[in-house]
DNA sequence: ATCGTTTTCGGAACCGTTTCCGATCTGCGG
DNA sequence: CCGCAGATCGGAAACGGTTCCGAAAACGAT
């Protein structure tokens, strides 16, 4: 069915191994046989089979994407599919696909690295995973080249999102607006989240506010009713806060449907803030205050990084990407309420 | 670097032909010989090579995965996202892994079917495109299995969601709330939208309502800006509508901004429908009123039937699977409000 | 005309498996 | 003790390419 490159050496006369050099760019073919070649190639269709020249050349341009499974969302969670679709076009765009790296149930048990090696990828993009897990550790620690996104590893090429200063100016708004008493709701212990809250008690300590223990609270991620439950847990506080800053968008979107039932209007009574950008916070009425992190960039940084260090393995070294942030001021963080 | 069965079978002092038929559970080997070939392969980590595998035995275990590349939402869509979330699972739980299909800049400038056939996929399941395209009918006309999700060709498996039924359970749910001027803002053509609007005129028809050809707007789907553009044109006419279906969620919740921009309260002056029954339907204030689609099932049937289709080519037939879909009640829709 | 050099091409091994087919060995009835 | 069937295993070709290396041809210089 499929045409090979015997067809194509049968047609125009040539042996098979001056086909595959023709196809290469060999410098010993002629100008007019790598013509006669590329010509009668397409006449007839052939591409390369990627397979067999997996097989041989041990490259299989294919990059693996190593997603978490614990929770659920796998690919729904809007920020980690913006950046790997930013990830998957750039890599497109290098001629690479991308193939998931997991340990689904009812596979063999391979664990991420033998998956790595099944597949012959040229190199993974941990995106969103357990990196003290062992077999993400296992798979940084071995010979394929790996690119993280928001978690450095030494010797390691990784992506990072701002995330100190994106708190930072999102506490600085807020303290900007007359907030004293600002809360945080952060998700799981992760670097992201060390940094953020890093970025939080920096940004209260410069404007001279004093962290108040009670308005760190211990949540989860992407959970609207986590969100809600820690809403009106802060609520009930003697002192409440004024302005409760949300781990992420969808969090906090659930935040403000916990306000509303509490009774409470956004922003007149509470501020809220997102975090991450998405879509939603413009589509909300009030605009949720957020701070925006550029997955599109981070993607394609991350996909960037990992090829130069495929196609260059002596002179690419680890690099860091630091990504910016940017603070997108929406209506849903306000003045301070008057102090009743 | 990698372990290969040549190891296995230095190691065990067996012919490679004997382990890898114990391997794969041929008849003619002993027990012993199996449980030491396997015992031994443990030990020194080995797994097949699936390059080397596939090149000999045409079977990659790899689904290709054809999504649009036309509009820039991409994995982002949350429903397309879910689709393809439960899609992958189901298919890894199987053994597959799966790649994207698709022709992006710079590539050789492939079709979709030789991307398969460069890659060697099983199947492909075609998400979300444009199936009118040529490509995207030279792959379903060609050798490869293929599964469909909403939109059915003939003698291919597909999936498809109950629309019709869905949209008129929407407007079954909008008339007994009294409504009878009932718009609908609707997306791109396509047979999901075709769907809709039968839904919708069969709908309005079963409660003896005339239609409006005013009513109904040609809009694009996930594009809270075009829904917010739809809303401000209706609301203008000599009589507006009192309730207005969206042809998404996410363009139902542009809406809802834009309806407070109007100075129009949700349900109270003017109700609004979604479609889709994404997560984000049950975070605002009010929840919006949606018809949920069961994108988990749409993902998990569609691997099943192209999985039937790749391991018993001839008993598997082409399948059509109609997915139900569900009315969810949220607060967007209330009851008429007084005529004024 | 001879020789060395460069250009251009082909032969063949190899990548890691699968699988057909033949070889060996065992046990057993006649 | 012979022959034969069944049980086990190994040899080798093949999958579709790549790439090393040698051979042939062409060419220029002497």
């Amino acid at each position: 069915m499929a045409v090979t490159i015997k067809d194509v050496s049968a047609k125009c006369g040539l042996s098979i191994s001056t086909v595959s050099k023709a196809f290469n760019n060999y410098a010993d073919i002629s100008a007019e046989t790598r013509e006669l070649v590329h010509r009668t190639a397409r006449e007839i269709g052939y591409y390369p089979n990627a397979i067999a020249r997996t097989l041989k050349t041990n490259r299989s341009y294919n990059l693996g994407v190593l997603f978490q499974e614990e929770r659920g969302t796998g690919l729904t969670h809007s920020f980690f599919a913006s950046v790997l679709d930013a990830f998957k076009s750039e890599a497109e765009k290098h001629g690479y696909d991308i193939t998931f790296i997991n340990h689904n149930i009812s596979w063999t048990g391979m664990t991420y690295l033998e998956h790595c090696r099944y597949r012959n990828v040229d190199g993974v993009c941990v995106v969103c995973a357990n990196f003290y897990a062992p077999e993400v550790v296992e798979l940084v620690a071995s010979d394929i080249p790996v690119v993280t996104i928001d978690h450095a590893f030494s010797n390691r090429s990784c992506v990072l999102s701002e995330n100190i200063e994106g708190m930072k100016a999102l506490v600085a708004h807020a303290a900007a607006l007359g907030h004293r008493r600002i809360a945080y709701v952060h998700g799981e212990h992760a670097s992201v989240t060390e940094n953020r809250i890093t970025g939080f008690y920096r940004g209260l300590s410069e404007h001279g506010i004093e962290a108040n223990p009670e308005y760190l609270v211990d949540s989860v991620y992407d959970s609207p009713e986590a969100g809600a439950k820690a809403i009106k847990q802060l609520m009930q506080l003697p002192e409440p806060p004024t302005c409760i800053l949300m781990p992420d968008d969808h969090t906090a979107l659930g935040a403000l449907a916990a306000a509303a039932e509490l009774g409470l209007r956004v922003p007149e009574d509470l501020s809220i803030g997102g975090y991450d950008g998405s879509r939603i916070t413009q589509m909300t009425h009030p605009r949720i205050t957020t701070v925006v992190q550029d997955s599109k960039c981070m993607g394609k940084q991350a996909a960037l990084y990992l090829i130069d260090r495929i196609e260059n393995p002596r002179t690419a070294g680890s690099e860091m990407g630091m990504i910016p942030t940017k603070l997108l001021a929406g209506e849903s963080i306000g003045p301070v309420p008057e102090r009743k």
